[in-house]
DNA sequence: TAAAAATACTCCATAGGTATTTTAT
DNA sequence: ATAAAATACCTATGGAGTATTTTTA
């Protein structure tokens, strides 16, 4: 079992529905559904009563609830305090040739005027390969510097 | 992150040397080598000294490692608490023909001996389907009732 | 050299997706 | 007829493996 499990399981506990906890989730239902099974599985027991369109959460499913509530939450706070000044979260985005240039500069301008601080890498790879670009201060592989301008198009600045 | 990183992390810093950690939790160190690379990516911080072949936990690892503690533990007694009494573990345990016949037949055998009120369940796959064999109360599939026999090989019972 | 960690790959399980079916109102 | 969940199936990522290289006492 994983804290994803645990997450999920929140979100449909919360708001009663697996397609709305996708929802909320960026997920898709059947990815939530299949969660849920999961963990019904794993623990060998119902985590929710499916009457009619609605889930009641039974009583498994209300002593998972305060444990995994508290523990995501301790699990996010984690992630938070070790949150450092410097650090930049990435958001790596890609498509093709024609997507790109057509739709994703047109985003990715609007984004820029937003969020003016925002560091930015592109990168083109040739015929199929669809590594997609990366956007943050993380540019370059593994730590390492990034590329020399030439072997890819760099943003200005 | 998942709880599997930080419960190798903690290993690690407990043992001191990722290839005794390694071998504690039943991994490779190179699976171990990578964790530790994909925390101290996503934290972008050095976890631990390298100096000479002795690992040294760093300050933010010293951190990490309070909170990491904790939550392992909560999460294991959360694990722990689901459990029911008409729980059964799963082992499955699978191989060639030969192997099966051979060699698993005999350590079969001696865990019967050792544990009496196992259940088995055992399974043929034809040619070079791999799935493997399910022993505990969960035959069947997704609690489903156990398949007919003679559609399978079941133990003696 | 020897022991530990890092690197480079390969393989498979699984998280996630799309499409569809079931179920109950 | 509709809306939610379940199911079936497919793909891609990542966890784990083996083999090898690097590093340093």
């Amino acid at each position: 079992m994983t804290i994803r499990h645990l997450k999920i399981f929140l979100a449909v506990a919360e708001s009663g529905k697996m397609s709305l906890a996708a929802e909320q989730l960026f997920i898709t239902q059947p990815s939530v559904s299949q969660a849920i099974r999961e963990l019904e599985e794993h623990y060998q027991t119902l985590l929710f009563e499916r009457l009619s369109k609605k889930l009641y959460i039974t009583e498994d499913g209300k002593k998972l609830y305060v444990t995994a509530k508290q523990l995501v939450t301790q699990f996010e706070s984690l992630e938070e305090s070790m949150q450092k000044e410097n650090r930049r979260e990435k958001l790596r985005i890609g498509g093709t040739i024609t997507l790109g240039s057509g739709i994703l500069s047109r985003v990715v301008r609007d984004l820029r005027a937003e969020q003016p601080d925002l560091e930015f890498l592109y990168e083109q790879y040739p015929d199929h390969r669809t590594k997609t670009s990366e956007y943050g201060a993380g540019c370059g592989y593994r730590g390492r510097p990034c590329q020399e301008p030439g072997s890819g198009i760099h943003s200005p600045h």
